[in-house]
DNA sequence: AAAGACAATCATATCTGTCTTTTTTAACGG
DNA sequence: CCGTTAAAAAAGACAGATATGATTGTCTTT
């Protein structure tokens, strides 16, 4: 996608355009929001099939069923759908993280078995191919990375306040970044051949009783 | 670089001329040796500074200080070149554990160290690059698999080899794949901003610890 | 003279952003 | 209630940029 900046200054046409438009509060063009929800997800399903640079603007639109032309009319330039998709990304992962806070039993391990299974979905794929992207894109680093910061303090305000016990221990940035490595790095290596599934559920259960043992007295 | 696969048959011409040819063993044109080692620096460079979609046969021959064309003439197409890389990252990596192997004193943590000396420099990162891309370039993939197996295989034998007192211990598999995670994992989270480098000493020293604690009774 | 190293150029393919044209569809007045 | 109309949605066409593989030409070395 390569994440061009536009080169003239476009005659601010065309701006954004919030699903709920300023004083026309309902419409049917609604609608609208549904496509580009539709070509958001399309976006996401690239990043995971074809790689970040190979996600290119026809690769999304037949994706979405789309012309490239109606592509382009709710999206005016390949940059904004990036962000839009990363957008969309990040809230997810936000979204997520809320639904485990607020089921009922809170077990040390639960963080475990939730995260892990957050890996495993393709937001996680496409967002790790944003991120390596971004390591040699600045601009998409400029938009990535403020958000990197965001889910690193709202995941360990979360953990925080689920498991109070663990306030003031030194031990818990360590436990919250030895979980986040481990897991990352397990769902990375796993996509890209670096390790064998089987040693996957060893290592589950290794850092379960790791953070067990990091624990305070409870 | 995409990896394109050449679509006419070429007419066997050029092939890879190992550096030392058959029958003319010393020539001047041993330069040809040389310039080959320069262009498959340039292309790990290029793999780093501009990641694996950037790194393009202008970028490469530029620089390497070389024509496009003069580029061409050793290498026959971009993919050739990746390949040649990848073998050279490939040794590089068996390269620098044989080293290691070589010294006196063997800690049980002086492989958390060695590699994780070996995950800051450029070689891990252009590999991660590769790996990455890997995974959405079947033809990628089917040069890097082999490589990868090979050299988690020689990584355990090679630590297997440094520490018999592991032997048999059932642990052993499980503190081999927890360094790599956490090593690989870590250098690749700093790489991608999704972790805070004071972060990596307590996780470096913890990891140790958890070797210790994994190690059968000396 | 012959071969290899190097350079320059060509032709093709693809992606990108912009612009123009067609089709759909919702809104409004009769 | 329905047909007209204007805007939104969708599709298509176009030019600029860049990468790629291939071809051709030049110069040095043996």
């Amino acid at each position: 996608m390569a994440l061009s900046r536009t080169r003239a200054v476009r005659p601010a046409a065309r701006q954004p355009r919030n699903a709920a438009a300023d004083r026309a509060p309902t419409l049917q063009a609604a609608k609208a929001a549904q496509t580009r929800a539709r070509l958001i997800d399309a976006t996401v399903r690239c990043l995971v099939k074809y790689g970040y640079a190979n996600t290119t603007t026809p690769k999304v639109a037949e994706e979405a069923g789309l012309s490239r032309g109606a592509m382009m009319h709710h999206f005016e330039n390949g940059t904004a759908l990036i962000k839009a998709a990363i957008a969309e990304l990040h809230e997810k992962r936000l979204r997520a993280f809320r639904r485990a806070a607020d089921r009922p039993e809170h077990e040390v391990t639960d963080l475990v078995e939730t995260y892990w299974r957050q890996l495993q979905k393709p937001a996680f794929i496409a967002f790790h191919e944003l991120a390596v992207a971004a390591r040699t894109d600045a601009d998409l680093a400029s938009i990535l990375s403020p958000l990197q910061e965001e889910f690193r303090a709202k995941f360990n305000a979360q953990a925080e306040q689920l498991f109070p016990e663990w306030l003031g221990s030194p031990n818990f940035a360590l436990a919250m970044t030895l979980s986040q490595t481990i897991l990352e790095g397990m769902a990375i290596s796993l996509q890209t051949g670096g390790m064998e599934p089987a040693q996957v559920e060893p290592m589950l259960r290794h850092l379960e009783a790791q953070i067990r043992s990091l624990a305070p007295a409870a």
